[in-house]
DNA sequence: GAAAAACTTGACGTTTACGTAAACGTAATC
DNA sequence: GATTACGTTTACGTAAACGTCAAGTTTTTC
């Protein structure tokens, strides 16, 4: 359990680079351990890196996926800090339902292209009943 | 009817600028008709405009919006083009319905953090029932 | 018809998110 | 114990997507 990671090994599972997490880490995204020079990734730096290449794929810039990180884990706050907490995740949904909604009506937009292209061939396969 | 507009009502319409439009046509996104040296956009090109920014919005780059878009313009091709078109609607589908799962993820998370933010207060307010 | 407003094309600057190379330390391997 | 592999920092390079002048034309407005 509690198995450690080296930036290298972490870089293949996710797909992207030693330089690109140094890079994020640069950056205050993650934070691993450290033994003397060498970065130490935690379970924990694991699904940070996850969420971080989330919030890339959703377009986030890396500053506001800084920020929704730090949702997560301000999550021991007091009262105060829980509302702004609130409101700051009222704020990432709304976004997040903007988006999906924007997605959906790309779908419905290419299952409309789609359904063209699909009349069009049936159009054409009337009459063209002679080549493969 | 087939009103046309100047740069800067499309910027202002659609919250961008005129450098952003130029940018957009000198990559080929659009291409707005000339009086002279002006340019003059048609609805035909708001619409496309929308479909940028709904493509940026949604973190793709302005080459794939490119290519996004073009989809909605081979619509008259032939056969093969046809079936290479569907083949690409497919792909762009595929991308989409990843992300929006990615968002639905994402939501399912904020509610996690917000469900532990209402828990918490609701806590502090059991005793704390002095403070405004 | 002169000034102001809006348009044009360069051309260079800027931010984000890394890539790439240099120069070096450490750890495994044969 | 020399080589290879992996790690480190520092620093400069780069692509994308514009912002920001500059310098000039055209068009509108008073």
């Amino acid at each position: 359990m509690t198995a450690v990671f080296s930036i290298s090994d972490l870089a293949r599972e996710y797909g992207t680079t030693p330089r690109t997490l140094r890079f994020w880490e640069s950056e205050g995204l993650i934070a691993p351990a450290r033994e003397g020079q060498r970065r130490l990734y935690s379970q924990r730096d694991r699904t940070r890196v996850k969420l971080i290449l989330r919030g890339q794929r959703l377009g986030f810039s890396l500053a506001e996926i800084a920020e929704i990180i730090g949702l997560y884990d301000v999550a021991a706050g007091e009262t105060a800090q829980l509302e702004l907490l609130l409101a700051k995740i009222e704020e990432r949904r709304k976004e997040l339902l903007a988006k999906r909604a924007d997605i959906e009506a790309s779908l419905s937009d290419l299952d409309g292209v789609a359904a063209t292209c699909h009349a069009r061939l049936d159009e054409i396969g009337q009459k063209g009943r002679s080549d493969a």
